[in-house]
This record gives C-alpha cells, structure tokens and sequence, in this order.
DNA sequence: AGCACGCCGACT
DNA sequence: GTCGGCGTGCTC
C-alpha cells in the first residue's frame, strides 16, 4: 500500500500552532490509525514528543516531503473519536473563535480511562432498586390530546425524513417530559440514539429517576459530579452501543453515539446552556448544528422559551408547539397576586413580608400546606454600611460590597475575601455601622421571629456548598420536614413539590435592573417558574409577587403567564436597541491586573476596529464590567453589533491576530462572547 | 507554547 | 575574548 499521511493538530493551545501538521504514518500503525485517534508526535526542532489529534488522512503530502516526520504512536489508553466530533470541533472554533485545540478539547472526551467504574455502575443499581421496590407502573403515562397531537406529528415527520427541530412552549405542569419519553421510546424503536439534555441544577434523582422508571439500564447519566475516568467510561459505552439514551448537562451532547437520531434540550431558556470556558459555545446553537449535520431530530421545550428561540419559531425556522393545559388532573396553573410595595410603605408596613402575603401565609401554616418563599440574593443581600459617613464595606479584592452573615463576619461572595465585622468604619472611625437590605439568613430569621409556629428550611450557596446539602434540603422539604422553604433561584429550578400552595417572591424586580440586555427576560423567567412551583398537586396554589413596579412589563405579564405579550414588549424592546436576536452582537472582554494597560489596550482595540469596520459596525464602550474589579483582575468590555455574523467573526479574528503580536498584551486574557 | 538561532553587555 | 540576556521566527 502507498505511504498515507496524518494531518494532525498538536495539543498546544496557542494561535501560532493551531492549524494542521502532517506526519507519515507508519506501517503498523495503519490498520488502527484513524479520524480523531490520539497520538505522540516528535515536534519542533527539539523533537520533543507532544500529544496531537488526527483530523485527517491522505495519499499526498501538501509539504516538502523530505521534512515530514513520522507518527510515534498512539497515545496510550486513548480514546479513538468519531470524526464527526472533529468537524462538530472546526465548526465550533469558527463560531466561537477559539483553537482548534480549545475546540477539540471540549468535544473530545478526556484521555482518562476507567479507573473507579464501580461507582457509578453501584449507583445505577442502586437507582434501579429504588425503582422496582417504588412504583414499577409509573411506566404507563396517559397523555392528554395536546400531548398526543405533538407526539404523533413528531413522529410523523421523523419517519418521513423531516429535520425542523421542535420548539415545545408548554407551561410549567403541562407534562413536557411524558412527550419527550414518547418521542425517545419512537426513536429507540427505530433502532437510534438519543441524547438529553438537562441544566446542571435540575440534574437531580427525581428527574434522572423517572427517566429510569421508563428507560432502564439503556440510560447513561452525566453529571458534572464524574470523574475524568468516569465521563471517558460513559463514552466508550455510549459508543460501543452499551447505552442508547445519554441524560446529563451541557457536555453530554458530545456523548458519540453511532447512530445518534434525537436530541433533546428541556429548559432551553437556562443559562447553564451557555459555556464559560473557550469556545463559549451556546449548547442550543451546537445542537442545532450537529443534528442538522448527521440527520438527527432536536426538540427544544420551555415554559419560558428564550427570545432567540422563540423569534427563530416564529420565522419558521423552528416548529412551534404548544401545552397550555397542565397534565396532572385537576392542576392548575397558580393564581398570581401582584403587591405594591410603595402602598405598603404608604400604609406603613416596613416588613419584608405584605400583609396579603403575611395573611396567606398564616393561613397555610394553619391548614398545614407548604410554603415557598423565593428571593433574588444578588444586589439584595445586607451589606453595612457607615450610618456617620454613608460609605459601604466593600471588598478590598473585588468591586462589590460585603456581605453581612449571621455570624457576624462579613463575606465577599465573588471571591470569598472574609474579615470580622469591624468595630468601627474604616473611614470615619465612627461606631455607627449598620446593615441594610435583606438576604436569605436574614429572611429566615424574620420569619422565624413572625411565625414561631413555622419549621423553616433554608437553601442557598451558604447551606449547600457542602457535598450532599442540595439533595438533603430538597428531600427534607418534600418529606414534609418543614412547613417554609426560603432559597434563592435554586429553589425555583425543576423541583416538584405537590404540597406546595403558596410562593411568595419577596422582591420581583432586583433583577429587573441589571445592566444586561437580558435582565427583563431573566427576570420573567424566573417570576413565571417561581409562580409555577405553586399548586401542583391537587389543592390549587397562589403566587404573590411583591413589587415596586408592577408597571413594568417583565413584571405584569409574568403575573398574567402571559409569554406572547412578553415576547413582544420584549422583542420590541431588542429591535429598537439592535439586541440579539434583532441583531449578532459581539462582546470583548480584556481583563488585568493593571487597570491603566486594561483599559488602554481596550481603547486601542475600539480604535482600531471603528478605523477598519466602522463604516458598517456600532461600537459601544468599552465600559467597566458590571463588576468591574474580582479578585484584583479589572474588567472591560466592548460591544460590537452587526447584522451579519460573518463580519464579527471577521473582526474577532482581525483583533485577535493584533493581540497576538501585542507584547503588552501578555500580561492581560481576552475574551469574545458572541450572540 | 517551547525551542533554537542570533546579535549586544559585564564577567572568568 | 566568552557567557548569557531575551527579541524573532519556526515547528509537518
């Protein structure tokens, strides 16, 4: 046979090494050598051994033959890829401009081998056994009409070949999963795979448990809890044919299956979609390419459907479907009380807690129903402040205030910076320091004080950054362990408590005012699944929402479960600002520890993009981060918005080839953000 | 990213 | 005279 050359990409992750290396391929390599094989490479005029991806073989040499070098080896204990997971990789390093290496890293399982299989093979047991020994019929699930119609025209348009992926708008309770069991029972029956995925925080037994009550030991779950080896073992599984459906978070789309024919995104809206890591690649966006590559099906659904998605359904390019009936019988959908806070500060009522709010919930605690009270801890926890001289404790590393605990120690929750409450203001030296607004201890500790009678339980980062406290909160609630859950956002996420009646959103619109394009649809989200946690089991519930501005779009047609009328005001709104998905818009972040160089370098780079794209491009900025300083490193960014995708990838590279050859820029990290 | 080659300052 | 600074450029 003729020689074949393997054109490899080396394991550096920098811009001058980020293109194709061709190797010779030995002899008795080739039999085994393939597509996305790892392997050992001599690089460089030192001919150090590196680690390097086979993106492709072929007959010729595109270099001066004499000079190529040969294949060393496999790398030992890797795992061979499906080729497709490399374009998927190249796709996503033109999207999100990042490495090819970056690219493959993310889409390429871990080298790791199995090293502790039997953990998780136990727990999959373990979850098995709960199931037989709970209700072994909780397979058989009636679907209501609107349930049915979706499943069978899914169907339908699966066995005729058509690929529009789904975008299923139904509201909180209206049985989303039961239509997505039946699409994944129609795809397995054909004889294909099937990926779930699922936001990291609803990745609970609850939710992985009814999928096992349905599916069996053909699921695989992925949890971000695995280990490297773990992750790689599911893979090679997932691969080999061992599983058929993969259930995890944001990286299980990468799982390579062989014949791989629906994925499946529940909660689209979640921003846990979004990667923080280069490339920050959006999971919705890569689905849509990937399964569009290979001829999958995707199926998106959401009680609070995201404006991206959304607008792209009502252009046609999704396929709309609706649940608006909830599925259990005799559920319905909560009540919502909106409540002024300005005439409550009127009427002199300084509490947290509205006397409609304070009413409902003595009443609950009467009847023995349960209670959830939600509040949104960012920019509303107590910080302290000097009552002599007005200035704030702030933390010496980052840019925010300090948060006061019970303990009295004051903390940073961006960096973790804690000192003692001090006796007197740094400032002034006066001894008048006291705290101002109101967090989750201090909420559990009013309500104590209001309802002596209440066992409350409490849930937010400080109680469950422990390993198991999440799970063991959660539990004890839905034991019946406490009549008063207060949390922040992580109580509202995919949690089914029947015995709850009554959820009280303490301040809807803290997060109202974020200096985000996307803090009204954030806020709308999160108000309609708080109000959803109501009333799911038989006895109707009531939300209250307590607000200074129920005026405001986000607010009332939240409390009307109203998601058209939100879409409008709301797409309005991005039209007029040329917001995404009105327009792409392309976000740069540079980031140092020397304030002055970040922001000139931000100045350079805006000067120079107005000079060479200005013409057709609206800058804006660069501006200070929203919190401009964490753990000492300043933050700036520019926004960039353009019609056309293309030419902001054309500008991502145009800067970062600059940036590369910028010596000053050494000591600085940049970062592109595109939506 | 790493490593070599390369052309100017203070040392055995 | 040489040891070594890190600037520039290449890596199949």
């Amino acid at each position: 046979m003729a020689v074949q050359y393997a054109s490899i990409i080396i394991d550096i992750s920098h811009e001058n090494v980020d293109r194709v290396f061709q190797y010779r391929i030995p002899e008795q390599m080739l039999p085994d050598i393939r597509i996305g094989s790892q392997v050992c490479v001599p690089f460089g005029s030192g001919n150090r051994t590196r680690k390097g991806y086979v993106v492709g073989i072929s007959q010729t040499a595109g270099f001066d033959e004499s000079r190529i070098k040969e294949v060393a080896g496999f790398v030992t204990g890797s795992v061979t890829a499906d080729s497709r997971l490399i374009e998927l990789a190249w796709w996503m390093k033109e999207r999100y401009g990042s490495t090819m290496n970056q690219a493959l890293k993310t889409v390429l399982p871990v080298k790791k081998r199995v090293r502790a299989r039997n953990r998780q093979v136990v727990e999959t047991m373990v979850a098995g056994q709960a199931l037989s020994g709970q209700e072994g019929e909780a397979a058989i699930v009636r679907l209501n009409g609107q349930q049915q119609r979706i499943v069978e025209e899914f169907c339908r348009d699966y066995d005729e070949g058509r690929r529009r992926p789904y975008l299923i708008h139904g509201i909180t309770g209206s049985g989303k999963t039961e239509v997505y069991m039946e699409m994944i029972s129609h795809v397995l029956a054909g004889n294909r795979q099937v990926i779930v995925l699922i936001p990291e925080i609803a990745l609970t037994y609850q939710t992985v448990m009814r999928f096992f009550a349905r599916f069996g030991e053909k699921i695989s779950v992925m949890h971000s809890r695995l280990s490297a080896g773990e992750r790689c073992d599911q893979f090679e599984r997932a691969k080999k044919g061992e599983t058929e459906i993969m259930i995890g978070a944001r990286s299980a789309l990468f799982t390579p299956f062989a014949r791989l024919g629906l994925v499946i995104i529940d909660e689209e809206h979640e921003g846990a979609y979004r990667s923080e890591a280069a490339p920050r690649y959006h999971a919705r966006e890569v689905a849509e390419h990937l399964t569009q590559m290979i001829g999958a099906q995707l199926v998106m659904g959401s009680a609070t459907p995201s404006v991206e998605a959304f607008s792209k359904a009502k252009a046609g390019l999704y396929k709309l479907c609706s649940l608006n009936k909830r599925a259990s019988q005799g559920s319905v959908l909560a009540a919502t009380e909106v409540v002024d806070l300005r005439k409550e500060l009127e009427a002199g009522n300084k509490s947290i807690f509205s006397r409609r709010l304070k009413e409902l919930i003595e009443d609950r605690l009467e009847k023995k129903e349960q209670i959830m009270l939600f509040m949104n801890r960012r920019g509303y926890s107590s910080f302290v402040s000097c009552r002599s001289c007005g200035k704030a404790m702030k933390c010496p590393h980052c840019d925010v205030s300090l948060t006061l605990h019970n303990n009295g120690r004051l903390v940073c929750h961006y960096c973790g910076y804690t000192v003692s409450m001090p006796k007197a203001c740094p400032e002034c030296g006066s001894g008048y320091l006291a705290g101002f607004g109101v967090g989750t201890q201090k909420i559990e500790e009013m309500a104590a004080q209001m309802f002596p009678q209440a066992r409350i339980l409490r849930m937010d980062l400080d109680t469950t950054s422990q390993k198991r406290g999440h799970e063991a909160i959660l539990t004890a609630f839905a034991g019946g362990k406490a009549d008063l859950l207060i949390g922040t956002q992580m109580i509202v996420k995919g949690h089914d408590f029947p015995g709850v009646t009554l959820v009280g959103i303490l301040a809807a619109d803290v997060s109202l005012y974020a200096p985000d394009f996307r803090c009204t649809e954030r806020t709308f989200q999160l108000l309609v699944q708080a109000a959803g946690r109501a009333g799911r089991g038989r006895r109707p519930g009531i939300a209250v929402i307590q607000t200074y501005m129920p005026e405001h779009y986000g607010i009332w047609t939240a409390a009307k479960q109203d998601y058209e009328t939100f879409y409008r005001q709301e797409m309005g709104y991005r039209q007029l600002m040329h917001y995404p998905p009105a327009c792409h818009m392309l976000q740069m972040q540079v980031a140092g520890e020397d304030e002055r160089l970040t922001g000139h370098m931000m100045d350079l780079i805006r000067d120079s993009v107005v000079r060479h794209f200005g013409s057709c491009l609206e800058v804006i900025g660069p501006v200070p981060a929203p919190v401009y300083k964490v753990n000492d490193i300043y933050r700036k960014i520019l926004y960039m918005k353009q019609e056309n995708y293309d030419i902001l990838i054309r500008i991502r590279n145009y800067v970062q080839e600059r940036w590369d050859e910028t010596e000053d820029c050494r000591q600085l990290t940049i970062q592109y953000d595109f939506s």
